[in-house]
DNA sequence: TTGAAAGCGCTAACAG
DNA sequence: CTGTTAGCGCTTTCAA
């Protein structure tokens, strides 16, 4: 059943090995201090980039690291500095294109800033996500985004460490913490106009909540309305479709059959789950020009 | 257009304090040791659950630890130890549906196995996997898995460093690292013989690859018509059906049109692109029967 | 069973 | 402009 296979080989590292010398060991500022005859604070001048250091000495130092392959200790420099670097992103799961997508863009960002992202998933878990929480605290991470599912007030707030934290995603953060969240009546609206620029005169909004009507479907619901307000288009109660409460787990296909009309439908995402593109598969934004990511 | 928020609140971190006095410091094995009346040694000891400490010192330890609120500091550690317990996953794109799920598979398993896994993305970009590759050495990780995209053969021989690494995805690898791969023959033969046993008779071969015929699309097509063959089916060319080599970046749509009917087809996916989804769309494996993740 | 002291590799003070 | 010294917080010989 099981198709898979492993081809290995040994003498792995042979044509890399970079070695100070013939001991195992690899090279350190002390070392390249000796070699270059300066002192290991020149070395670090030298690898970051200080000023304050003479041509001659800067090229002898370099010529010292070029030749024992000297490459600086993260970990130490990390203790030193008494920072890592790196940035924690704490995700439900991976695999969820909404959390996919986000996950490459925290890790292009994070790029761009000299920063390690540090993708943690918690599977929706309360437990998990306070572990995780709790433990990316333990000085391996500056800071951290937390897009919780089963935690919130309270019960976050129990597991704030001493390392910044900010909150994304729609679960109510009760001013704990920084939350960064889209405006979603301006989202819902904003997606209602994109549709009637496009043509449509005829616009659902799927995935409304049936009562008590708070939170997150309230807001959109209302900014749908507000939508079909400003262009002029009737409310029919008929195009208010109603879904169950999509919470997590995944409810694979729950969307797929609240279509109004076969064809001819332009779909306009706003939701952070798989379901929209269940429902409007195969249609692509290519297909029919439409956004599926909002800037 | 942008619909986006920020709630800030201040006072962030005011419910979990946890500090060891009055100072902003957070405590360190020192403090535990001098409030339990004990050495680092022991405290150490207690933490790493050595057995040879007395009931009555543990307890005494415990309480000292509980009262400081002391966490043991990971990079410390990870500088004394020598590793970071990091194992490192270099891949393409994130949001490419395979990989996510390849990164949730792999983020599940580091922590079964009480590693941390630190995701990197390449883009496909030659320079930035050399750069990923190589900045993941520097004493950050203790390992890595690699899906290399540019980078191949003696090119990517050159960046190995003094970290173990293996080699994931199809690109050849010259036996320069151990390198996991499906057994593509093998797969595509499976592949067959589920849809064999699913009741299908006319089955296709999507993506077959012009001459020459070379590397995995061969293995696949070898697979394909050695199912064909056990099945005791008929070699249709016309169910052959060549595709574009669809090599890096996406090639969006393009399987969609190959379809040999357009209904009652029972698709079996055997690529690691987002293309099959994409032509098969809106079938889901509940749908069909059809295993999407092969074991 | 526990303590004292050394040191992982680096950088921040402070001299010179 | 460069060297000396100390120390980040932890674990680890080696003794006691």
């Amino acid at each position: 059943m099981t198709a898979v296979k492993q081809q290995t080989t040994r003498d792995q590292a042979a044509p890399g090995r970079k070695r100070s010398d013939g001991a195992g060991r690899s090279a350190t500022v002390k070392d390249v201090a000796t070699l270059a005859g300066v002192s290991p604070k020149t070395v670090s001048n030298v690898i970051n980039g200080f000023v304050h250091v003479s041509p001659a000495t800067r090229e002898r130092v370099q010529r010292a690291i070029r030749e024992l392959g000297y490459r600086p200790n993260r970990v130490a420099r990390n203790l030193r500095r008494g920072s890592t670097g790196m940035i924690g992103l704490v995700l439900p799961e991976l695999d969820v294109p909404y959390f996919a997508e986000l996950g490459r863009h925290f890790l292009t960002t994070a790029e761009e800033h000299g920063r390690t992202l540090l993708i943690e998933q918690t599977l929706g878990d309360r437990e998990r996500e306070a572990a995780v929480i709790h433990g990316l605290g333990d000085q391996v991470v500056d800071g951290m985004v937390v897009s919780p599912l089963a935690l919130h007030g309270s019960a976050l707030a129990s597991h704030l460490g001493t390392v910044p934290l900010v909150l994304i995603g729609e679960r109510p953060s009760g001013g704990l913490a920084d939350h960064v969240v889209i405006d979603n009546v301006a989202a819902a609206q904003e997606a209602v106009s994109h549709l009637v620029a496009v043509g449509r005169r005829r616009i659902a909004a799927i995935g409304v909540q049936p009562e008590p009507y708070i939170g997150t479907p309230l807001l959109r619901r209302t900014g749908y309305r507000q939508g079909l307000e400003e262009a002029g288009l009737p409310l029919d109660p008929r195009l208010e479709r109603e879904t169950p409460a999509t919470t997590w787990p995944r409810a694979p296909g729950r969307w797929r059959r609240c279509s109004t009309r076969p064809n001819r439908r332009t779909p306009c995402s706003a939701s952070t789950t798989r379901s929209p593109s269940a429902h409007c598969a195969p249609c692509t934004s290519a297909d029919y020009g439409c956004r599926t990511t909002w800037p």
